[in-house]
DNA sequence: CGTCCACATCAGCAGATCCTGATACGTTGA
DNA sequence: TCAACGTATCAGGATCTGCTGATGTGGACG
């Protein structure tokens, strides 16, 4: 469960699965300059994602097209939305499960 | 938003909210018993998820009884939960977002 | 068969995260 | 006031996670 929602504890992948959710389906190339960041760490992302079983691929002839794969993630993270409500700066305030922040 | 997440990103922060689930209203140290974990360590992760808003707390007498404080943070972990099915196993198997085994 | 393109993988480093063990705090009852 | 209990905080070290920059791979077309 942990390691489950570990993958959705980075903002990077966080961003690839809502520019998903917005565009439906996108090749690596897409997602790399709709977001600014290099190639190989957009791609690292993608085979978590992947992995995990948060987004399909389908090869289309030059590249490969991801896609989020269960409407369900996209409920999770619209909740996640939701519960952050304007609570939002507080918790960015959070840094550590020490005493050093969190 | 990956920061709201990352605090459901460790087992100990998700049994604790699971156990608030099956029990309702619970003080540190039965938090701490039920878990067999060291009572900093717990109290750690409860000061983490009281400051993220995962948790509200309530003084008792000698002690401090904790609870989730929204409903909406159980849907996260059940949607969570069934988006994971059989498919866990897979997912345990994913230990880093590098090449290096995820 | 060789080249090119889109993508995947790797090594190594920097920074974040978590745990342990010890200590500080605050409230209650003697 | 003092001691005891329950809880919170801290410093330090071990581990994990993510980024960069370079290299590997696989399919399509000449």
């Amino acid at each position: 469960m942990a390691k489950y929602f570990k993958v959705l504890a980075d903002p990077t992948r966080v961003r690839v699965l809502e520019l998903l959710e917005d565009r439906g389906e996108l090749a690596v190339g897409e997602i790399v300059r709709a977001l600014g960041q290099s190639q190989s760490k957009v791609s690292n992302h993608l085979a978590c994602l992947r992995w995990c079983g948060f987004v399909s691929t389908r090869r289309e002839h030059p590249s490969v097209l991801y896609r989020v794969a269960d409407p369900r993630v996209l409920q999770i993270l619209a909740l996640g939305r939701a519960v952050l409500g304007d609570n939002a700066e507080h918790v960015a305030a959070c840094h550590r499960v020490d005493g050093k922040g969190c």
